[in-house]
DNA sequence: CACTAACCGTCCACTGTGTCATATTGAGGT
DNA sequence: ACCTCAATATGACACAGTGGACGGTTAGTG
């Protein structure tokens, strides 16, 4: 049998709390790992037909407006176990920020500066809402780990986009652009 | 015509300084922006095929090994400036071990943290490169500025990962598993 | 009752990833 | 001179991930 990929092994662990429609599944799936692993609707529902051909999930009574649950099916549970014992892949960052600053000779570190400081209130948003939600304690021990990286995370790039300016100061730009 | 996308860019990029075959392209990203923008050789040689089709891009002499080297056009040139000149997307970070620790009750804390702990030695290792690149002073502003997010990155990973203990200690595991 | 917003699924085109196949050549050993 | 191995080089292919557009459905509100 085929190992899991990440996203099929989300949804069957979504699904162990109880059946859930695809939709559903792409909500929680933003709600809980969006910050870390992105889960778009299309992907769900493609996985869903995969999910169900292997058997490892199985279509719930239909619902109003279409809605469609699946359940978990034991062969679902005993492959999500199997997944989650297995090691986790190391975690790839994709930051087309960093792409535009590795060659802003062509624009010139006040370019440079002003696109960087566009992400800062979203950076500042979400380290808000990590750190509310590790005040107000509503937490499980699990999930105040992956929250307590975001917060470290997001520390990490407000302090880096703090130091920016000084670090481009006088960079030479290209003579032409 | 048609947003670049970002690796497409990256490609004109490096062929601004010259002539590169794919093979080439694909070991100066691996190197110059590996660690925050992923290319593979597959991706490359589909891009120069597109690249090509658009004009922006075009052969040059075939040399030894069957190597091809590409040359940028004018238009490739122009259409990179006006890419480097539009403000890029946020960054994603997808981290599977974030994933495993969301669904940690499964395993419980003490697989969680062997596993998190395996990480650990490629974190250190990337910091210590990334602080002696900086050290060793061989870098422009700009490369500067994105080893220096390396920096803050791995620190706080790192830092992360001395936290974790504390967090999951005591948590509770499924009962069956 | 009519309207609207949220709900739900599907399709499609494209980008990104990983593996396999294949061919060429340089370096080193015998 | 011959052989072999590793590095160089391209490409085919399948699958995973992304994002937008579209078209129905229904709950709730006025």
């Amino acid at each position: 049998m085929n190992e899991l990929n990440p996203t099929a092994a989300a949804i069957l662990g979504f699904l162990d709390a109880g059946e859930l429609s695809g939709y559903d599944l792409a909500q929680a799936a933003a709600e809980i790992i969006g910050d870390f692993w992105h889960v778009t609707r299309s992907q769900v529902y493609r996985e869903l037909a995969q999910l169900t051909a292997r058997g490892l999930v199985e279509p719930g009574e239909p619902a109003a407006r279409a809605r469609q649950p699946y359940r978990l099916t034991d062969a679902g549970r005993a492959e999500f176990s199997r997944w989650i014992a297995t090691p986790p892949p190391p975690e790839q960052v994709r930051y087309p920020l960093l792409l535009t600053i590795a060659f802003g000779a062509w624009l010139g570190p006040d370019r440079l500066l002003e696109m960087a400081a566009v992400h800062r209130p979203d950076h500042e948003r979400r380290l808000a809402t990590y750190r509310s939600y590790l005040a107000d304690g509503g937490l499980d021990h699990y999930q105040r780990a992956t929250v307590t990286f975001g917060v470290g995370y997001e520390q990490a790039v407000l302090s880096w986009l703090d130091q920016l300016p000084g670090i481009l100061a006088g960079a030479p730009a290209r003579a032409d652009g």
